[in-house]
DNA sequence: ATAAAAAAAGATAAAAAACTCTTTTTATTT
DNA sequence: AAATAAAAAGAGTTTTTTATCTTTTTTTAT
């Protein structure tokens, strides 16, 4: 359903956020260790995540991530759409190019409904 | 969602279903022409369905695959288990590892619903 | 200055997707 | 029957994408 990358982007935030109630800011290492992921890999998400302002960040000594009251208003789905972009939004899920209501894939009409529920879900 | 391969099996099952219930064995070219698979990659993945009897093959001249009446009343979802396995049927849709009814992951239970549509879906 | 941290750039490894070549099977032709 | 050719089956290689690791640079508190 989701990258890796975005798997581990998701449980990161949560990790975060989680952190970010109670004032303290976290490093890498902890991210990685309290999501058990590749350090190195994770370092490279969160820098996407800082890029695209979902989270912040402070260099230097006792710096790290933390989030601020804006950012824990985020939603699932805007990790997902920054990290995967929004093929979930747009794109057949058989992967038909040509799927459109008047050219529907065999599960087109089923799938419009659960992809609402899928929607509602991560934007929750 | 699905993997590529588990795609183009799904497109090949459409086709060949088809061509089936006017008496037609297809060619591998054929299927890789009408489903715009590549050629080899898609004769890979017939091989499995062959291999796993969802799905008939005769060799030599005027050769080819088809599908017969037990074979036209497979689902979407026996493609999918063929193909990717049961990940769809068992795995957390945020890919944690320990994610259960008394250890769930923020989306399961909502997901829960949504994943018994999808599985419906694939099955009908 | 020093050291601790993230940011950035780029290299390597693993997995998935796509391609090539060889073998086997079998209907058709001779 | 034997030879031929058409097709799938199978084994193995290359390419592409995704995931992971390494090294260097920048920032900033001490």
């Amino acid at each position: 359903m989701f990258s890796k990358s975005c798997e581990y982007a998701i449980k990161a935030m949560i990790f975060v956020a989680q952190k970010s109630k109670e004032e303290v800011r976290v490093g890498i290492k902890e991210i990685a260790k309290g999501t058990d992921a590749p350090e190195h890999f994770m370092a490279k998400i969160m820098q996407d995540l800082s890029r695209r302002k979902l989270i912040h960040s402070v260099k230097g000594p006792n710096g790290g991530f933390y989030m601020d009251k804006g950012d824990l208003r985020h939603s699932i789905a805007s990790i997902v759409k920054a990290i995967d972009g929004d093929v979930l939004y747009t794109d057949c899920v058989l992967g038909l190019k040509v799927c459109s209501e008047k050219n529907p894939c065999p599960v087109h009409f089923e799938y419009k409904e659960i992809k609402k529920n899928l929607i509602k879900m991560i934007e929750g």
